[in-house]
DNA sequence: GATTACCTTTACGTTAACGTAAAGGTAATC
DNA sequence: GATTACCTTTACGTTAACGTAAAGGTAATC
C-alpha cells in the first residue's frame, strides 16, 4: 500500500471524498486551494489534500466556507510577528468555544433522543 | 420570576432566540411549526416554544431544516402503531451515528487546534 | 485517426434559508 | 383621532454552495 503519495490530480481527490471537481474548483474560486499547475491541469500536493479535509469536516460541522476559511488559514505555517502570532491564538480560543458550544448542544441531543428512545421502547413494551 | 408561561407572541419568542420573525413564520410555512391562531395572530405554546428550540439546536450543529425536521418529528408524540415505533427506534439510531461522527470530528478538531497554538506558543518563546 | 478518459474555462441555473418591501389590520396610549 | 406597537399576507430579492451545460484541449489506446 503506498500511501507516500505527494501529489494528486483533482479527480482523485473528489473519488477519494465523495465531492465532484466543481466543488474543488469551488474551494479554489473563493480562496480556500491554491493547487500549482503543470500546463493547465491542476496539481494537489498532500497540504492541498489537508486543506480539503479540513474544509470537508469543517462542513459536517455546519460551517460555511467562510468559516472553514480560518480553520485552514490556521493550518497554513503563515507564522508572522508576535502581534500576529498572539491574534492567531486568540481565534484559535474563539474556534475552541465554538466547538465546546457544540459539544454541549450534541449531548443534550443526544440525551433527547435517549429519552424519546425510551418512551418507544415503553409504548412497544405495552403493547407486547 | 414567572417562569409558567403556556403562550407566547411570535415576537416574544423572536427576542428570547434573536432570531426575525420571519424566520419563525418561514419555519412554519415548511411545516415544521403549526401555531394556533387568536384572529390572524399567531400563539404559541410550550410546545412550539419547544420545537423552536429543536430547530435552533439542529442549525447550530449544522441541521439543514429539512434534517431538523425529523428531530421535531421525533418530539412530537404522534405514536402509532408497532411498525411505526420501530421505524421511529431506526431512525433516532441513526441521529445517533450522526452525532457519534460530529463527536469524533469535533474532537479532531480540537486536537488540531491544541497543535497550532502550541506551535504559536513555540514560536513565542522564541521570540521572547 | 477516431474513441476514451481525463483535463480546462465560462457562464447561466438551482436550492435553502431567509431578507426586505409594500400594503394593510388592531389595540392601547397621548 | 393620530401616533405607537404590535400583528398579518404577498411577493420579489439575496447569498452560499455548488449543478449543469457548452465548448474546447491533451494523451493514450483501438
Amino acid at each position: 500500500m503506498p500511501n507516500n503519495r505527494t501529489e494528486y490530480s483533482i479527480s482523485e481527490l473528489s473519488h477519494e471524498f465523495g465531492i465532484t471537481t466543481r466543488s474543488i474548483r469551488h474551494y479554489e474560486d473563493i480562496g480556500l486551494l491554491a493547487p500549482q499547475r503543470s500546463g493547465q491541469t491542476r496539481i494537489y500536493t498532500t497540504a492541498d489534500r489537508t486543506k480539503l479535509k479540513l474544509i470537508l469536516r469543517g462542513k459536517r460541522l455546519g460551517f460555511s466556507l467562510k468559516e472553514s476559511r480560518e480553520i485552514v488559514e490556521m493550518y497554513d505555517p503563515a507564522k508572522g510577528n508576535t502581534s500576529q502570532l498572539k491574534h492567531l491564538i486568540e481565534k484559535i480560543q474563539q474556534q475552541r468555544e465554538k466547538l465546546k458550544h457544540q459539544l454541549n448542544d450534541i449531548h443534550q441531543m443526544m440525551r433527547d433522543l435517549q429519552d424519546a428512545e425510551n418512551s418507544c421502547l415503553a409504548a412497544l413494551s405495552k403493547t407486547d
